[in-house]
DNA sequence: GGGTACCGATACCCTCCGGGTATTGATCCG
DNA sequence: CGGATCAATACCCGGAGGGTATCGGTACCC
């Protein structure tokens, strides 16, 4: 199977539309319905259901929107980490570290120093991103490691290692009653009046249904606890990046977060397994 | 990047020869060399280091290859599941569950017999290989779902869940002193005279250096130890399985074994994750 | 040191595959 | 029934990909 017959597909398989399809890939409406064609005939699969009207994935199809989808992203990030490679010996960055813009600072800090003072150590670009995608970045090979946050990352389907572990913290307006306790638990801060639990995005960029208000980044989050419109229970190391006009208390019975350093699995690179090392040994 | 190209450029990097891997690729040399020629120009990035005598990968030449054989896999377990899913509407087996020949029969049994009992199943086909292969078998797309035995397994860029831990019982020949005790620990049977630990073969098939016997499966295994050649280190659950000749002593230092379920971290397919919290409630 | 074997690159030709335009055929809708 | 929509078919063309012959450079050997 070629890339070229995939990437067809997928893009039927997204739009059920062929001419809509042809227009997204830059190609003329006959050619697609005829790679199409040819694409099953080679699986010796139907992967579409097609009147003249509507076009629906068979159960095949679908297996082969997943499985494609997939397999086309191991090509584009082999592509991309290839191009990095290359820039490397010429240009700067060796590496590239994806992490949540607002996490681990103080972490990631020590990690980056005592990488660099490692012998035959390359250069590290540090990418800052939204929460929840530095997954997508790692397995686009935009990332050769991340830094992610279980339970709130998946780990989807990477090598990993922990490197620490927190409790959380309620994080509140200073003065609110609940800062003056020593600590909380998870029900004296769900149900406070006017201070609701924000709601981060899915993976898919859409909110759940709920009260709250939507927040995007840890920025947003503090902001709006600042302005008494939400409640929020964070991992305890943010705390050092705190102002002054907001209060942490820790909130006994939450989740704890761990900290896991995550590559993609088959990575055989040195200087991923020296970083990987030195966060190890960090502690 | 076309998978005709990355095939191309796996083949060559493996081969580090332009005339064998136009061989093994059924082609001529000369398109070869023109192929590789313009996949680096498309890259931007030279892949090999050629003179007319020898051909050496660069560094971004070893990303491409370890990068670019993942993805070769990730297509070709793309079109493996997607001829499999085809069959499975007019033919019989819907999911391919794999596992190592002598392991987790008894859990195995339960699982699809309480799976098959669920509604809305489909067949469940059962491939049994020896140990270490179950990874690549999923990796290939030639099953759906594994069951794997940490720390013996790798579950190298899988979802899993756990379904057990056991201990390690120590098998010796029936009548051998040790047999008399009614625990044991590692010291005591790692310099046994006579009863070295067998070695099993690396990922790559070859062997560790080192005494002791080399075997490929449990049932060579047993046949050792019954010799009277070999003593061997086996979850307990392996018991159930023990000729009248062999005799079991636990080991209360031996790492725990856990079995767990994995799939291909992208599945969407309902009857993976019925198959999967079939498992997981199995207990 | 020249001859030779080896090996990757180049030159050149040819075929067929992938893409384009024009049209057909089927289905739904007013 | 007529028009609109959409996938499939018919047909043509250009170029990408493959083959053969050959070149040019390097190591080895008598």
């Amino acid at each position: 199977m070629e890339t070229r017959e995939l990437r067809y597909f997928v893009a039927v398989a997204e739009e059920l539309h062929f001419g809509r399809a042809a227009q997204r890939l830059g190609i003329a409406q006959p050619p697609l319905s005829r790679a199409i064609q040819q694409l099953e005939r080679r699986l010796g699969a139907v992967l579409l259901d097609r009147t003249s009207r509507t076009v629906k994935l068979t159960e095949a199809g679908s297996v082969l929107w997943i499985e494609g989808r997939a397999a086309l992203e191991a090509v584009d990030a082999a592509e991309r980490r290839t191009r990095r490679a290359a820039l490397s010996v010429t240009g700067r960055p060796g590496l590239a570290l994806v992490t949540k813009a607002s996490a681990a600072r103080e972490l990631l800090a020590r990690l980056l120093d005592a990488y660099a003072a490692e012998p035959g150590t390359v250069p590290v670009e540090v990418i800052l991103c939204g929460p929840g995608e530095q997954g997508r970045l790692l397995r686009e090979g935009r990332a050769d490691v991340a830094l992610l946050h279980r339970p709130f990352d998946s780990t989807a389907g990477f090598h990993t290692e922990e490197l620490s572990t927190e409790g959380q913290v309620a994080v509140l307006p200073a003065g609110h009653p609940l800062t003056a306790r020593t600590h909380v638990h998870m029900a004296d801060i769900t149900g406070l009046p006017g201070l609701p639990l924000p709601r981060w995005p899915d993976p898919d960029g859409t909110y759940p249904p709920g009260p709250g208000p939507q927040v995007r980044d840890h920025a947003q989050l503090l902001q709006l606890v600042a302005l008494g419109r939400a409640c929020a229970v964070s991992p305890e190391s943010c705390r050092a990046q705190l102002p002054s006009d907001l209060a942490a208390v820790p909130v006994l019975d939450a989740p704890t977060v761990t900290t896991v350093i995550a590559w993609p699995p088959h990575s055989r690179s040195r200087a991923v397994a020296d970083l990987v090392r030195t966060a190890t040994r960090l502690q």
